[in-house]
DNA sequence: CTCGTAACTTACTTCGAGTAACCTACTGCG
DNA sequence: CGCAGTAGGTTACTCGAAGTAAGTTACGAG
């Protein structure tokens, strides 16, 4: 098998095994058994079991930013920005029910770098949300700013967890309630109606 | 050493090192040669590795509790519950800056049962808003006063990780920011202005 | 001073991460 | 056809850390 698709078989495997049983509790030799292929080659691939583990998040990383940032391509308003962003994150995570807990919650534990991953993904939409409410008022308080980010992201995150165990609230619903809970408190902090729609 | 002490010693010497380390890269050896004991002790104390970060984990969530209740005591108001008991978490954390981090992110990754641990003070915590929420309104959605405690936990377990990257804030003025976004939401959801005061 | 037990230690076993060294099957080419 | 080079793979180890079995010391009560 070519190289790229073994890789992507890793991690795939991987995610999955990692999902299913924790990190700790999965060995090499599993993973390898159920990719079909020998424990080395994991090593060959990825150097090391954190290192497999870092490849997972990576690549949900990669995928969550080009996602999001498809979304909220052709948002006009703050507010659209945020719903249409927290509606691309729910779905996201929707659509990877199993491992997200493990990538996001479980796995940061584990080993120092993947924490860092895992804070790279928080970045991301901190960043994000922060570049938003910056462009639309532009003297906002910068350390404000970016508590309001870091709220945004902590409640999405949390809800997004409460979502897995509620089958009945979907990524539409979820963004409904984050969006009745924060965007009264943002609204105010923003100048009048809004700048030209 | 009486067991009581010794536990005790042991718990907070694993804290300790586990916040310095991280779970994964701390050894029992390590431990055990920091308490001033041989490993087996450890063992005899709390069955594994895993039961000691539990330990370590239940105890926070004990202290937690207690001041939180201790805060909340005396409030009168839905808007004085929240700010009493956001500030009660905001405080802890401030005091336990170096633990905080490994007992409610990294450690939850590692074993399944430590997980739970967390989510039990997740849970005390969601339970907590619940409650209060429903007492002010009592015929508020039961899913939508969910999802709100989901959301405030997740905002203050962001804003918690936050606040140790950022030494110019402290538990009042993470408080305060908490508050400013999700307050005029829930306010809203209110019944007028309030019961009797 | 010796019995009993609480608190502790030394010396293992076991299991899994990581590695060294070797193998195979295909591709292009004289 | 036959052979060289290499991508992709395997077998068989080492080593470190979790967990355990069996024995040892300290010390208060009779």
């Amino acid at each position: 098998m070519p190289k790229a698709q073994r890789m992507a078989q890793m991690l795939t495997v991987a995610e999955e095994i990692f999902a299913e049983q924790g990190y700790l509790a999965t060995s090499m030799d599993e993973i390898a058994e159920r990719v079909g292929v020998s424990k080395p080659m994991l090593y060959e691939y990825f150097g090391s079991k954190e290192g497999l583990l870092i490849g997972c998040i990576h690549r949900a990383r990669t995928e969550l930013r080009e996602k999001t940032a498809a979304a909220i391509a052709g948002a006009q308003s703050p507010e659209e920005f945020l719903r249409l962003g927290l509606r691309a994150f729910f779905e996201f995570i929707d659509e990877h029910r199993r491992s997200w807990a493990l990538l996001r919650q479980e796995a940061a534990v584990a080993v120092p770098s993947a924490q860092e991953e895992v804070e790279g993904i928080r970045q991301q939409q901190t960043d994000m949300i922060g570049a938003v409410l910056a462009s639309f008022t532009p003297d906002i308080d910068p350390l404000e700013a970016e508590a309001f980010a870091e709220i945004v992201v902590g409640a999405t995150e949390r809800l997004a967890v409460w979502m897995e165990r509620r089958p009945s609230v979907g990524p539409a619903l979820a963004t409904d309630y984050v969006m009745a809970v924060i965007w009264p408190g943002v609204a105010m902090k923003l100048p009048a109606p809004a700048p030209h729609a």
